[in-house]
DNA sequence: CTGAAAGCGCTTACAG
DNA sequence: CTGAAAGCGCTTACAG
């Protein structure tokens, strides 16, 4: 039962090892093997059942035609979508995605990272950590090929695919004004990661624009504490007279946000308008329509696969940054 | 900016190869390197970098220490855990988890199934498509470790790892039947999966020795279909006078059903009771308390592992069926 | 206590 | 059109 190698057949047939090998890889034409000796070696690899060892091949070629994909929170459906988007691409143009999950932990993430750099990935996508950006800088440095997907750090150049953050959260912020709202609250996460100081930015500039800023309004909550916060948060919002609408700036704060509200108020929609960034399935059993802003998951993947796989290919060093449309939905 | 490898180390330092590769892997007692060459070599190693590179290891030691996971869909809350649990659990043990997908699509398995080999991982854990019976038995006679996880196939001598289906259906509709109720519909997905079946089974048992089996009150879904044909298993059950009971046979159909009846009738909670197998998180924001039955998602993933790990390491060929009890969230 | 050498399975110049 | 040989970076008997 022990695996049949290039070896074998070419012992079998009474060639030489590189003859099989170009056959196998197709190169027997530029190759130069004759067609019938082409026929007889891979006959006779289908008769001994020969797979090739990748291991081997990557090992002398220098490449292993592996990317690893690490994201924040596989179990979060999010990043569950993203990664399924990625690696039905990835496969069409020949790459085998390894994803692993940092949990949002620093020291975890850098462990990934060496883990899969040992086994020889070609490159990186990567959802950072809040505070990765040391360790991603020192990585980048290295040359090794890394795309930022959905977050990023400005001050370090790097390659990254996420949509335009301040932009999306502007015009949210703007269709909530357009039905009228005059008190809008923005309920977001408290972490420095700048794709969320941009959500903030983006709703900051378009309540000011409208003359409605009022920085009471804002609520940060933290990710490791997020039903009490929100919990919290919204508590002190109710109090607020005249309150008209709530901005979520994902749809995590979103699902923990109407939980609370619909045990303490029923009739809570009625009086306030909701936004939300990216849908979640829970918005079909709530009596409201939510809106939400809708990232484009499959481009996203797509656009990260791209650049990083030209960086491998091409050797290409040059920092795309690419800020993609999310979409209203209401 | 070229990788650094053991033999830059031993030719800075003027020793062999062979030195430096006992020092780096932790061998030098049992491997008779004087402590300070070995001091030597690990300061040498630091200093330049040094990161091993385990493609070579694995093709040398014939091992890769990477397990090939495959899921039937990674963008559902079930497999996202599960995998989750497998991969933090697997990292502990020294293993590399590659997550892979299938989308319940048989040649997709198998190709899936073929890369990972040719990347030399050591064993699967797979959650089997519906039609991939022949392929899976194929796979085990090839003698490389596998095991099944969340569904099996009888017919094949293999190890699994899930849950007692038939017994936590039993159960669940027990649990209706404590409830008062006597007319107890099933809803469940149409396929040849055995678990399926144990569903059904365990089901139909409860009702049978509770003397209120009804044949009409089993209706089956297709997985591609799900919405369309919920609704109109839904419709037809609603007609039926007396209903008081429905079991889902998994979350996702429980959420299509759910979704359904909150669109038809308000009060419908009150006059029929629920069952759910898993628990789902849009069950928060229905205006009722969903009872369900929840598979133990970290030790199931745990005894994956733990099993396929022994098969790698002691060459096990011993089949370990491992069906781990469900319990009721009520 | 340390080194020289073989070999894992592949690919790729080079020679003929 | 085909073969002999080197080498990717490791580990592991074997010899001393």
């Amino acid at each position: 039962m022990a695996r049949v190698s290039i070896k074998d057949i070419a012992i079998a047939l009474g060639v030489s090892n590189a003859t099989v090998s170009l056959v196998i890889n197709g190169k027997e034409k530029e190759g130069r093997v004759g067609f019938e000796m082409a026929e007889k070696i891979r006959a006779k690899a289908k008769e001994l059942n020969y797979e090739p060892n990748n291991l081997a091949r990557s090992l002398r070629i220098g490449r292993s035609e592996t990317i690893g994909l690490i994201v924040a929170d596989i179990s979060n459906i999010f990043f569950a979508t993203l990664a399924f988007h990625i690696q039905e691409y990835a496969e069409k143009l020949g790459y085998t995605i390894v994803i692993t999950n940092t949990n949002e932990d620093t020291s975890k993430m850098e462990k990934m990272i060496q883990t899969l750099q040992s086994r020889q990935v070609d490159g990186f996508i990567i959802v950072p950590t809040e505070n990765g950006e040391e360790y991603i800088a020192k990585l980048v440095k290295s040359k090794i090929p890394v795309v930022l997907l959905d977050r990023c750090f400005p001050a370090i150049e790097t390659s990254h695919v996420m949509i335009d953050n301040h932009q999306t959260s502007y015009l949210a912020t703007r269709h909530l004004i357009a039905l009228g709202c005059k008190k809008i609250a923005l309920l977001t996460y408290k972490n420095k990661l700048h794709h969320m100081a941009e959500r903030k930015r983006g709703y900051v500039e378009a309540v000011q624009n409208a003359n409605i800023f009022d920085a009471g309004l804002i609520k940060e909550v933290n990710y490791e504490n997020i039903t009490e916060d929100t919990n919290n948060a919204i508590n002190d919002l109710l109090k607020i007279k005249d309150l008209d609408g709530i901005f979520f700036s994902t749809d995590s704060v979103c699902v923990a946000g109407i939980k609370y509200m619909q045990e303490t108020d029923k009739n809570i929609f009625k009086k306030v308008n909701l936004m939300s960034f990216d849908r979640n399935e829970i918005f079909d059993f709530v009596n409201y329509d939510v809106p939400y802003m809708m990232q484009p998951l499959p481009e996203m993947g797509r656009r990260a696969i791209d650049i990083l796989v030209n960086k491998i290919v091409n050797k290409s060093n040059t920092s795309e940054k690419i800020e993609l449309q999310a979409s209203l939905h209401s």
